[in-house]
DNA sequence: ACTGATCCCTGCCAGC
DNA sequence: TGCTGGCAGGGATCAG
């Protein structure tokens, strides 16, 4: 599941792999993975007028917001979201894989392909500013590893919430780009129980959190992401962060400061392992 | 303000 | 072996 250092590390390659090509043509195999500002799929002729509207267009910019990849076309934006299973590749093999519902063509063998299993992936087409406010991405908290995100900012937000602290951690409008995965490295990292409210997280805590975030994101960067299930980046190689990971999917393993058994419960939807003696 | 359920979708795995 | 049912999972959305 691409988290935020999942979706830096393939942003970082589609730099290198498409900036300043052309979108000769877009091959559409599954339509619904478009989306308009508000995330709704487009209606057939909508759709195919947003494909021309790409077509043509230069990929002056890949940026990446929180889990979101915004390509800046000429006129366009293209804002997406992989969800669980997405992922871009320019293999040759993927255009006969039968997840692959999106094909941009630069040339006769030059293209980015769009693959997603589960098909909860979406791109989203931006004509205007006015749309993007539209969007969920608009709408973001503080990149976790830029300059406003502050420990100030971290705790004010603690303090103002009975959330518990692992569906805050998770609450994209207010830091972008955590997920399940390093949302319980984190966690553990801190020695903080998921299920404690926002508002009782000691500034102590509080701060032991936010390094924490940056310390576990940085390193799932320089880690190349982490590759649970199917991860891979656009050239189709693992990231090294799962061989990192000390608690997401480890229930029943013993914890590497205190020698207790890991344990799961569901926690803001998710599954969360935790260790139920470090993490207080 | 917050929680919980539902939806999207398919691979995978346990159980029969 | 082959089928089936349930689960996983990010995040939007809606009901309570």
């Amino acid at each position: 599941m691409p988290e935020l250092p999942e979706v830096e590390t393939i942003v970082k390659g589609l730099r290198e792999n498409i900036l300043g090509k052309k979108v000769q043509k877009a091959e559409i195999r599954y339509g619904n993975i478009f989306r308009d500002c508000s995330g709704k799929i487009f209606s057939e002729d909508n759709l195919k007028k947003a494909i021309k509207n790409i077509e043509g267009q230069r990929i002056i910019a890949v940026r990446r917001r929180g889990k979101y990849i915004i390509f800046e076309l000429d006129d366009f934006s293209l804002i997406v979201h992989l969800r669980m299973t997405g992922k871009f590749s320019s293999e040759p093999a993927i255009l006969k894989d039968k997840h692959t519902h999106v094909i941009f063509f630069f040339g006769e063998d030059d293209f980015l392909a769009y693959n997603d299993v589960r098909k909860f992936g979406t791109i989203q087409v931006i004509a205007c500013e006015e749309e993007f406010e539209k969007t969920t991405a608009s709408r973001l908290g503080p990149e976790p590893l830029g300059d406003e995100f502050t420990l100030e900012y971290l705790l004010q937000e603690l303090k103002q919430t009975k959330k518990n602290i692992k569906a805050f951690l998770l609450t994209q409008e207010k830091i972008a780009g955590i997920g399940n995965i390093y949302a319980d490295e984190i966690l553990f990292y801190a020695g903080v129980n998921p299920l404690r409210p926002g508002n009782t997280i000691s500034a102590e805590e509080g701060e032991k959190l936010y390094h924490g975030i940056k310390e576990k994101l940085l390193l799932g960067i320089e880690a190349g992401g982490a590759s649970i299930r199917n991860y891979v980046n656009e050239k189709g190689e693992k990231g090294k962060f799962q061989d990192l990971i000390q608690v997401y999917g480890r229930k029943g393993c013993c914890c590497p400061k205190c020698g207790a058994e890991f344990i799961t419960k569901t926690v803001a939807g998710r599954t969360s392992t935790f260790c139920p003696q470090c993490q207080k």
